[in-house]
DNA sequence: CAGTCGATTCACT
DNA sequence: GTGAATCGACTGA
């Protein structure tokens, strides 16, 4: 018998705590979307996490730009970055005030709202690929910069709520090195910073950085 | 101000 | 497994 998910609000403070205790503390918690349609909710399965300014591989490593600042910000907001000129990730700003850490939200399962998802994941083969990868988690969510720096913690009418859920048992947490990020291998230390929860079909596979050839 | 490339995904072979 | 798509942030001259 499954336990009924907890649908408590996580507090700032869970955030406020330093990023690498609090990425694998992330895995089976519940992300809640409200939209204009209704709610998308979604059990976070695979996330990454960055170490702020001293991470090589973290958009925090080079200071503080207009797109970075929110990681800069107070721990529980919503870092949405653009990339590739078509996409939309997401993350959790978490340490204190200033840290500039976060978790990148990688995959998960959706458990609420899937008729609403499928609608924007139109190339989704079947319900684990809605949001099997940052991007298709983004987009399932209809999550783009105009969420960023959004107060995942607020109460009261909010786009973005994390939950309690039933967080991963400790055993069944794996990581390993983080997907197609330059700053990791090669001549760096690779950081196994990449949280996932085992044998979970919802999580996206792994892909080692590989520089793009530049175009004719 | 031009050049480079990205915390990716999708269609094809 | 390979390559294209697509644009804005960042870099260095």
């Amino acid at each position: 018998m499954i336990a009924t998910p907890d649908r408590t609000p996580l507090p700032r403070e869970f955030f406020a705590r330093p990023v690498l205790e609090v990425a694998p503390d992330l895995l089976g918690r519940i992300l809640v979307r409200t939209t204009p349609d209704g709610p998308i909710a979604l059990r976070l399965t695979e996330v990454e996490a960055y170490d702020g300014p001293n991470d090589p591989g973290s958009h925090a490593y080079r200071g503080r730009t207009p797109r970075n600042d929110v990681m800069f910000g107070p721990p529980g907001h919503v870092y949405v970055y653009f990339t590739y000129g078509m996409w939309h990730c997401m993350n959790l700003v978490c340490g204190p005030d200033g840290t500039a850490s976060a978790v990148l939200l990688r995959a998960g399962e959706i458990i609420e709202g899937a008729e609403l998802a499928r609608t924007r994941r139109l190339s989704a083969r079947n319900d684990k690929e809605l949001a099997k990868g940052p991007a298709r988690l983004a987009t399932a969510l209809d999550v783009d910069r105009t969420l960023d720096g959004t107060d995942a913690c607020a109460s009261g009418d909010t786009p973005l709520r994390i939950l309690n859920g039933t967080p991963a048992s400790s055993d069944q947490v794996r990581n390993g090195p983080r997907t197609g990020v330059a700053g990791d291998g090669g001549d760096g230390d690779v950081h196994p910073w990449r949280f996932w929860i085992a044998n979970d079909p919802t999580v996206s596979p792994y892909r080692a950085h590989v520089p793009r050839r530049r175009r004719s």
